[in-house]
DNA sequence: CAGTTCGCTGTATGTTCGTACAGTCCTTCG
DNA sequence: CGAAGGACTGTACGAACATACAGCGAACTG
């Protein structure tokens, strides 16, 4: 499943467990949803990991290499959620558990949602994750299709967005609706469906 | 309608036509939209412009009441597209017509949407642009309301919420959607559709 | 135990940023 | 004509930035 032979057992790391390497990683995550790539300094990153400007430079080289390290993260991320489905019964069914598993991988990474929208949603973006999630998805989907476990007559580009979507466009939007209902003083606010329409 | 005792005349402006001042305040929406306020600097504005930084500075002061008179150029935008609807038939049908325009004034300005879709997705920000148009919806709808042509079981803020998601909602995520149906080589990409559910 | 690697620090450098400001041109008005 | 004001330019400056780099100490390796 990992790439590792001797996979990590899955016990939630302690900060200080981590190497520096991953702290700054991580605090670089942070940063970037929270404040964007550009509105984020090499020393904020370096700050935040409780290291210097100078180790960032050292593990990453560029400001660049830093974010591409990040995005390998939530690549591995979405992996993961969607590997981790056994290939037994329905399409339909193996679909909607990789759904759930990456709904509640998200759920629990709010950076990564958080850089998530900033980045997919910038039309200023080379798009690079965007594709590579794609190109997970339609593997996922080749798999299943492999399988004889799909006989949809749309098309994988569709289908691919549809998945994109379901996974990932209700959590953009939904921050625009709370914020609208919290100006109003309410409470409870309704969820966002997100459709494709042909 | 418009704060002008004498209104301008619907003729399109030619460049040449506007005052330094507007022009500035164009380059800055579309280089806002393009990459994003932090990632545009006072001279590509100015350069966008065909001024001077100095020239900015005058008509504007600082970066920031730049951006001001960005978002005041967006609000009246919307003002504008739902005012010069006249309060005749259901409240449904105006509504509509409402929606209508302001989806026909989007779809002629690619910046707007581009920075409305940056300003309101992104956590970080205020939210001042998004309440600004949530209180014009909520004007709007009171409008209605005071001439007893809505009977809406929903809250305000539900209402509101709606109209905004319908209204720039599916502009958000089309784009995603676009990119990976491309991405695999295909145009006529689906439409998106953004429904709320309680 | 010497040698080498590697994680890590602190400082320096060149660039780019927002903003300030002195000054020039041009129009308006008494 | 001459003063005043506003549009506009060009330069300057301090702050903050990404990056480069020399050096230090601890941990491995043979």
């Amino acid at each position: 499943m990992t790439a590792y032979p001797h996979a990590m057992p899955a016990v939630p790391a302690r900060p200080d467990d981590l190497t520096a390497k991953a702290r700054i990683r991580n605090a670089a995550l942070a940063l970037f949803a929270g404040g964007g790539y550009d509105g984020t300094t090499m020393r904020a990153v370096a700050t935040a990991a409780g290291v210097t400007v100078g180790l960032v430079v050292h593990h990453y080289g560029t400001k660049e290499r830093l974010r591409d390290a990040v995005e390998d993260l939530i690549v591995a991320a979405f992996t993961e959620a969607t590997a981790s489905v056994k290939i037994v019964g329905s399409g339909r069914d193996i679909g909607a558990a990789r759904d759930r598993n990456v709904a509640q991988m998200l759920a629990s990474n709010t950076a990564m949602v958080d850089y998530l929208r900033r980045t997919i949603l910038d039309p200023n973006d080379r798009g690079v994750l965007l594709n590579r999630l794609a190109d997970l998805a339609a593997a996922n989907l080749q798999e299943l299709r492999a399988a004889g476990l799909t006989a949809s007559r749309r098309s994988t580009a569709e289908q691919v967005a549809a998945v994109l979507t379901a996974q990932i466009g209700q959590l953009f939007l939904q921050p625009m609706v709370d914020r609208t209902v919290t100006h109003f003083g309410e409470s409870d606010p309704p969820r966002i469906v997100v459709r494709l329409e042909r």
